[in-house]
RNA sequence: GCGGCCAUGGCGGAAUGGUAGACGCGCCAGCUUGAGGUGCUGGUGGGGGCAACCCCGUGGAAGUUCGAAUCUUCUUGGCCGCACCA
C-alpha cells in the first residue's frame, strides 16, 4: 500500500519481495519427511508467492530471489572473502552456547532465558573453534551512527544503544602477591575506579585462567558447578552469590595491602576482563557477597547527609570520597579522573571505554545453510576459496538420518585439493547463521542477477532503503548485522554509504490465541470450536487448553490463513479490513469480527460510484461549492494520514467522505463527479482492485489506470473555509457553538458568543474577567 | 535491578494544549421481507430532567494553564528491551 501511494507521489519505486530461506525448519521438515530441505524449501515459496499475489501487492517479481538460491549465497560468499582478507572475518577459540539438542551453536542473541531460540532446551557451554564476524571493530560508529538516523523509531535506537553498552571505566591491573602458573597480575575492568581504597577482594569467573590455576581443594568442583550452572533460568531467578576462596592474594596498586582473589559464580568471563575487584560498600552484589563469606566492608563515598554506615543496602550515588588517601574530598566523576591519573602514572592501568557488543560467532553445524567458502589445509592453514571457484554449492545427496551436520559426514564433500599447495585438504563443514543471509539481501535487490554481490551503479542509484518496515522483533538483531555488513561492503569498496535503512518503521506483530490438545499437541485455530462449557477440538470433541495471546508462528500453530478472507469476500476486503483494524505499529490481535464491515464498505463505495451514474452536467449551487471543500478536505485528511502512517486513520477518513456524498443534497450534483473520482483514487492504495473498476466506470474509454495517475492534491482555496464553527467556553465549560465568518474580528466574535442565550446564563450576570479567542478554535470567558 | 512504552465506551481505536469518544465493530429500535440475512433510517459513556439543558467522565493523586486524554511530579497496573555488564 505504501508502494502505490508513494509511486502516486511521483517517486521511483522499487518494492521487491525474496525468501529468507536458509535454516532450521527446513532440515527438521526434511528429517520428519524424508524430504530435501530444497524440495521443502522451494514447494513452499511457490505456496507463499501465490498467496502474496493474491493480495494484490504491487510487487516488482523480476528482482525476486531467495537465499538459498545458489547464485544468491555464491555472492554472498564473495563477501565473506572480502571480510577475511579485511581481518572482518576470524576464526578464533570461543566459549560458545551449545545447543545440545539441536546439536549447535547458538549466538548470544539465541539465547533466551539461558536456552535454546528453537529448542527450548538449556544452553551449555563449551570452548570450540568458531568463525566470527568482528562486529567489535564498528562498535563506536554503530553507536554514534544511530544519532543520524532521524527516521528510525527512538525505541529501537534506544535498543541498539543498550546493546552496543558503551561504559567508560578503567582497566586496573593487580599484581598477585605470590605468581601461580606462570601468571603474575590479574586485570579487572571497573566503571567505578574512585572506589579502589574501598576494594575488600578479587573476584575472577570461573572460566578465567586464574580459577584454573588454582589448585586448592574443591575448586575444580566449583568451578564444574558454575559452568554446569551455566545460564540456566534457575539460576539467575535464584540470584545467589556464591564464591571460593583460591588462597592467593593480590597487592592493591596504591595502599600496598593485599586482598584475597575468589572465584565467584556471578562474575561473567564475557564482560571486560573476566574479573572484578569487590568494592562492597558501593556496589549492592559485592556487598551480598561480602556479607555472605564476611569479608571487609569499607564505605569510601559519603553521601550529601553525612557519613552512615552500609548495612545491606550499597550507595550507590554520588557523594564526597574518604578513607581514600589522595582521593580524599573529591567528587565522584573528579576521583576517576584522578586515579586513572595515578594508574597511568604508575603503570598500574588506563582509562578504557569498554563494549558489552561481542564479535558475532556465525559457525553453524548445519546443512541448511551457507557454506562458508575457506579450506583447511594442513601446511598452508585456511585458505579461502578462489572467487572463481565460487559458489561453493551444497551437496544433494546428504543424509539426515545420523546426527550431527551432514556436510561432515558426507563421504566426497569436503575432500578437495588446497587451492593453494594442491595437497589433500578439507572444506570447511560450518555453514552461515542465516542472520548472514539477511543481511545484505536488500543491497542485492538493486542488481538481483549480477554476477558480482552488487554493481555500483545500482546501489548507487537506488540504496539507502528510504522506507524498511519490518517487525519490531528485528530491532536489535537483524538491524544491527545489517549496519555492519554495509559497512563491512562499503570498506570492501561495494558501496558508499554506512546505513542501509534511511526511515524505519516497526510494524506490530499479529497475534492470536493457542491451544493444545488433550495429548499435548498444538491445534489450529480452526480445529477449535468454543461453546459455553469451553473450548473443545472440532471433530472429536475433547477439550482443548486455551493458551495466551502471543505472536502468531508457524511451532505454536496459532495462525490464521489471510487467504480465506481473500476466497469469501476478495483481496480488497482483505486489504481494507487489515489496515483498518488498528495502528500498523501496534500488536493486532487478530480477529474476522469485523470483516463482513469492511465487506460492507466495498459493496457500499461501488453502490455508492455505480449508482450515481450517469453523470449529468448541474449548475454551481452553494450545495455544490460545499462538497467540493468537504472533497478537499477529505484529499488532504487521507494524505496527511498515510504521510505518517495512520492507516487506520486514512480508513476512517475514506468512510466519513463516503457518508458525506451519500448525505449530499441532489443540488449539490455538479461536484459529483469530482467526489466519486476522488473517494475512488483516495481509497485506490487500499483497494486497487475496486478503484479500478470504478475509474473505468467513471471514464469510460479512458486508457489510463489509477494506478498510473499522480495523487490528489488538495486545493488551498477550498480548504479555506468560509465560516467557521467555534466554540463557545465559559471557565472552560462548553455552552454554545456558534458559527462565524473566517475573518471575523474579535468583537464581532465576542458579541456573537455573548448573544448565545446558554452563554448568558452560564455567565449569570458575573463580571467578565479574561476573554480569550483562538481563531477558528474556540471563545472562553473567564468569569 | 536498569532503560523504555502504554493506560480513553461493550470492543478496535480518533483527538497540532482548544467541543473527548471521529470512524468502524457490536448492540437496541424502526422500515424493507412470508421469516432470516442483506439493505435503509435512527439511537448507543454514566447520571439527572427523560425536552431545552445540567452534573460527572480519558487508571489514581497533585501541579502548570483561561483551558489538560495531551505538559510536569508522584503513584498503580500492564507490556517490551537489557540484565549478577562490574
Amino acid at each position: 500500500m505504501v508502494a502505490r501511494y508513494k509511486r502516486a507521489t511521483g517517486h521511483l519505486v522499487m518494492h521487491p519481495m525474496g525468501w529468507d530461506a536458509f535454516g532450521l525448519p527446513a532440515e527438521n521438515a526434511a528429517r520428519e519427511r524424508g524430504i530435501h530441505p530444497g524440495e521443502w524449501t522451494y514447494n513452499n515459496i511457490a505456496n507463499m508467492r501465490a498467496e502474496l499475489q493474491r493480495m494484490g501487492l504491487s510487487l516488482d517479481w523480476s528482482r525476486e530471489f531467495a537465499t538459498c538460491d545458489a547464485e544468491y549465497y555464491g555472492q554472498q560468499q564473495a563477501l565473506l572473502i572480502d571480510m577475511l582478507e579485511a581481518g572482518l572475518l576470524e576464526r578464533k577459540q570461543a566459549w560458545v552456547n551449545w545447543d545440545p539438542v539441536d546439536g549447535t551453536v547458538l549466538a548470544n542473541e539465541q539465547v533466551i532465558d539461558g536456552k535454546g531460540w528453537r529448542s527450548g532446551a538449556p544452553v551449555e557451554k563449551k570452548l570450540l573453534s568458531q568463525w566470527f564476524c568482528t562486529i567489535t571493530k564498528y562498535a563506536p560508529d554503530l553507536l554514534e551512527a544511530l544519532g543520524g538516523l532521524d527516521r528510525w523509531p527512538e525505541r529501537v535506537k534506544l535498543m541498539q544503544a543498550n546493546w552496543i553498552g558503551r561504559s567508560e571505566g578503567a582497566r586496573v591491573n593487580f599484581a598477585l602477591a605470590e605468581p601461580v602458573a606462570g601468571i603474575e597480575a590479574c586485570e579487572v575492568f571497573t566503571t567505578r575506579p574512585d572506589t579502589l581504597f574501598g576494594m575488600s577482594f578479587l573476584a575472577v569467573a570461573a572460566e578465567h585462567p586464574l580459577a584454573a590455576s588454582c589448585t586448592r581443594p574443591g575448586a575444580a568442583e566449583f568451578i564444574a558447578e558454575c559452568r554446569a550452572m551455566g545460564t540456566s533460568e534457575a539460576v539467575i531467578e535464584q540470584a545467589e552469590k556464591r564464591g571460593f576462596d583460591t588462597g592467593l592474594r593480590v597487592k592493591h596498586p596504591f595502599n600496598g595491602q593485599t586482598y584475597p582473589v575468589w572465584i565467584a559464580n556471578f562474575v561473567l568471563m564475557e564482560y571486560g576482563t573476566g574479573a572484578i575487584f569487590g568494592c562492597p560498600a558501593h556496589d549492592q552484589r559485592d556487598l551480598d557477597f561480602a556479607r555472605k563469606y564476611d569479608l571487609s566492608v569499607l564505605p569510601v563515598v559519603q553521601p550529601p547527609t553525612g557519613p552512615q554506615a552500609i548495612g545491606d543496602i550499597a550507595f550507590t550515588d554520588d557523594g564526597t570520597l574518604y578513607n581514600s588517601d589522595f582521593l580524599n574530598g573529591l567528587s565522584v566523576p573528579d576521583a576517576k579522573r584522578r586515579v586513572i591519573d595515578a594508574l597511568e602514572a604508575g603503570g598500574h592501568g588506563r582509562g578504557v571505554v569498554n563494549w558489552r557488543l561481542r564479535d558475532w560467532g556465525l559457525s553453524r553445524q548445519r546443512y541448511w545453510g551457507c557454506p562458508i567458502p575457506v579450506i583447511h589445509c594442513d601446511d598452508c592453514g585456511v585458505v579461502p576459496v578462489p572467487k572463481s571457484e565460487l559458489p561453493v554449492r551444497l551437496p544433494q545427496d546428504v543424509d539426515f538420518s545420523i546426527p550431527g551436520n551432514p556436510l561432515d559426514h558426507h563421504p566426497s564433500w569436503k575432500h578437495v585439493a588446497c587451492p593453494k599447495c594442491a595437497k589433500p585438504a578439507r572444506r570447511e563443514t560450518d555453514t552461515c547463521d542465516t542472520f548472514v543471509d539477511s543481511s545484505w539481501y536488500f543491497a542485492r535487490f538493486c542488481s538481483p542477477r549480477a554476477d558480482v554481490p552488487v554493481t555500483r551503479e545500482a546501489v548507487d542509484a537506488w540504496l539507502p532503503v528510504d522506507q524498511y518496515i519490518g517487525g519490531i522483533e528485528h530491532a536489535i538483531l537483524h538491524l544491527l548485522y545489517s549496519r555492519f555488513f554495509t559497512r563491512a561492503m562499503r570498506d570492501a569498496g561495494h558501496l558508499a554509504l554506512a546505513e542501509p535503512f534511511a526511515g524505519l518503521f516497526t510494524q506490530g506483530m499479529v497475534t492470536h490465541e493457542s491451544y493444545k490438545g488433550a495429548d499435548g499437541r498444538w491445534l489450529y485455530p480452526e480445529e477449535v470450536e468454543k461453546r459455553d462449557t469451553g473450548a473443545v477440538h472440532r471433530d472429536t470433541g475433547e477439550a482443548v487448553t486455551v493458551g495466551r495471546v502471543e505472536a502468531m508462528s508457524k511451532s505454536k500453530r496459532n495462525t490464521v490463513d489471510p487467504g480465506a478472507i481473500i476466497g469469501r469476500y476478495g483481496a480488497d476486503t482483505a486489504r481494507w479490513f487489515i489496515l483498518s483494524d488498528n495502528p500498523p505499529e501496534r500488536d493486532m490481535e487478530w480477529s474476522e469480527a469485523g470483516v463482513a464491515g469492511s465487506a460492507r464498505f466495498t459493496q457500499r463505495l461501488y453502490r455508492l460510484v455505480m449508482g450515481a451514474l450517469p453523470l449529468a452536467d448541474a449548475p454551481e449551487t452553494p450545495a455544490a461549492r460545499k462538497l467540493r471543500q468537504v472533497t478537499h478536505r477529505a484529499i488532504a485528511a487521507v494524505t496527511h494520514a498515510l504521510e505518517t502512517f495512520a492507516f487506520n486513520v486514512a480508513v476512517a477518513r475514506i468512510h466519513e467522505f463516503a457518508n458525506a456524498i451519500a448525505d449530499a443534497p441532489a443540488d449539490a450534483a455538479a461536484a459529483k463527479r469530482e467526489a466519486l473520482e476522488a473517494i475512488t483514487r483516495l481509497s485506490a492504495p487500499m483497494m486497487p482492485h475496486l478503484a479500478e473498476q470504478l475509474w473505468s466506470a467513471l471514464r469510460p474509454g479512458g486508457d489510463q489506470l489509477v494506478a498510473e495517475l499522480p495523487w490528489l492534491v488538495a486545493d488551498p482555496e477550498l480548504l479555506a473555509a468560509d465560516t467557521v464553527v467555534l466554540a463557545v467556553q465559559v471557565n472552560g465549560k462548553l455552552r454554545a457553538n456558534i458559527e462565524v465568518a473566517v475573518d471575523a474580528s474579535d468583537d464581532a466574535v465576542f458579541s456573537a458568543a455573548l448573544a448565545e442565550e446558554n452563554v448568558q446564563r452560564a455567565i449569570d450576570g458575573k463580571e467578565i474577567r479574561k476573554r480569550i479567542h483562538v481563531r477558528g478554535r474556540i471563545v472562553n470567558f473567564v468569569v
